[in-house]
RNA sequence: GGAGGCUUCGCCUAGUUCGGUCUAUGGCGCCGCACUGCUAAUGCGGUUGGGGUCUAAAGCCCCUCCCGGGUUCGAAUCCCGGAGCCUCCGCCA
């Protein structure tokens, strides 16, 4: 949800925003009107009820006529006020609906367009050469790390095991985010996956994302599909002491449906169901959220260096933000059996958009109560693998473990293929 | 899954029998002042929060006794639905 006060003070810039993302621009029209309805019915229904508390509150007093005058008063304001009330509901509803609709409004600089309008700011580190590079599931299976055929028999496809050195890779990366995470300042966090309707949605991942997400439908609960919602949530309707960001480093499984991805990537681990990240999520003063972005950008590229892969950093086009973000940068690796850069992390400033859902507000030095900002970005996840893998690969099928996370692997500096037993 | 109890202004708590005087009691904490030649004790005063109105302050208005409905001129209080916490029983990795 949008700033209002914004919206009402410089339509023109909600409306730019929009044009950058390519999204209706009369849908801001619709805000505005729903805007000036609810203010104007809650208005009335407040006179209203102000009369109705007064003259209801002689009638113990009052005797004869006057009470009777009182009583037929009261009885048709009882009525008026219960009118305006819902109609005040009402156009409380409709203002939501049409606050639901509008993107958040797209930080100046971000690049203007679709999907491929991003902008490249930088490439770090050499672009693997390899001559017939084998792929990640080629070069896990080989080293006894991913078995995509069994997670297929026995969950479906895009279902993986992670085995021997592929799920200490996998802890071992975890680890280390977590590790510098909170060397950073963050408060790590192991949070639920299955989250209430409210969490979904407050975090905006029921609207375009709705068909992504898992729903038991028994206990009425979602699968979280990044552990951004249960962070966000975690201090929905709360007003916090943001005199310093609040850090956290969630850890958690992820899940995905993948509905929209047929046939897209369906080898190997790159795209699945299900998979582990720490994410970094912060809460911090409106003013503050520029920076703060920026930030979780360098501790992104910090933790990309750990496990040395070449890697280039967009600037995400406003018409591939996602409702919420107003910018995110993504860090891409270079993957040498695609020829091809794929993401690894993503960072997104998302202002007040998901605080305001989710009501969550910190004091100005005022002492009123503001909407914070949030902020997101990824520190490492079960894709990485795939990353670390093809770039590290050497031509006889192993693979060389980056020096930070040798001590997960038992100290071991190369992954050696093994023999096949079944 | 079954039975019962509970949820009040930061924390604890009175109030719910019998609807209006609840504009919610008291304590703790917090803030201010006074006093003692020190931040301790004591005394006095203040303190629910949120939204709106306003240039600002003051003032005023609305909402707020877990949430959502209902009854009523009027609901913390009565009725219905829901959530959370606790206890007991059953079942079970």
């Amino acid at each position: 949800m949008i700033d209002l006060r914004l919206l009402r003070e410089n339509p023109d810039l909600v409306r730019a925003s929009q044009r950058a993302r390519r999204e209706s621009e009369s849908a801001v029209d619709e805000l505005l009107a729903a805007d000036e309805e609810r203010r104007a019915s809650l208005r009335r229904f407040e006179s209203l009820r102000a009369e109705q508390k007064q003259l209801s509150g002689r009638i113990p007093k009052a005797t004869g006529d006057e009470k009777a005058t009182l009583l037929t008063r009261t009885k048709e304001l009882a009525a008026e006020v219960k009118a305006a009330e819902s109609a005040a509901t009402e156009a409380e509803q409709r203002l939501r609906r049409a606050h639901l609709v509008v993107s958040n409004v797209v930080e100046e600089g971000a690049p203007a367009g679709g999907e491929d309008d991003y902008v490249v700011l930088r490439e770090v580190g050499e672009r693997s050469q390899i001559d017939k590079p084998r792929d990640h599931q080629e070069l896990g299976e080989g080293i006894g790390a991913i078995d995509v055929e069994r997670g297929a028999k026995v969950s479906g496809s895009r279902f993986y095991y992670l085995t021997g050195p592929g799920a200490l890779l996998q802890l071992g990366l975890l680890q280390l985010a977590i590790q510098q995470a909170g060397d950073a300042g963050f408060t790590p966090v192991i949070p639920p996956v299955l989250v209430k309707p409210e969490a979904m949605e407050g975090t905006g991942f029921l609207g375009a994302h709705a068909s992504e997400v898992y729903r038991l439908e028994a206990d009425d609960l979602y699968l979280v599909g990044t552990s951004e919602v249960p962070l966000a949530a975690y201090h929905s309707g709360e007003i916090l002491d943001l005199d310093e960001p609040r850090r956290y480093a969630g850890w958690s499984s992820c899940f995905r449906r993948e509905a929209g991805s047929y046939g897209k990537d369906v080898r190997g681990i790159l795209r699945v169901h299900q998979f582990d990240k720490v994410e970094m999520f912060v809460f911090c003063r409106p003013e503050e959220a520029h920076d703060e972005h920026l930030r979780l950008l360098a501790w992104e590229e910090e933790m990309l260096a750990k496990v040395d892969v070449p890697y280039r950093v967009i600037d995400v086009a406003a018409g591939d933000l996602g409702s919420s973000a107003v910018r995110k940068y993504d860090c891409e690796a270079w993957l040498p059996s695609q020829g091809r850069y794929r993401e690894l992390t993503s960072t997104s400033n998302c202002t007040t958009f998901q605080a305001r859902r989710l009501n969550i507000r910190y004091r100005n030095a005022d002492g009123k109560p503001q909407i914070a900002a949030t902020l997101n970005g990824t520190l490492a996840t079960t894709r990485w693998i795939v990353a670390i893998l093809e770039h590290h690969q050497q031509p006889d099928g192993s693979v060389r473990v980056p020096k930070a996370l040798q001590p997960f692997l038992g100290g071991r500096d190369v992954l050696e293929p093994i023999t096949r037993q079944g």
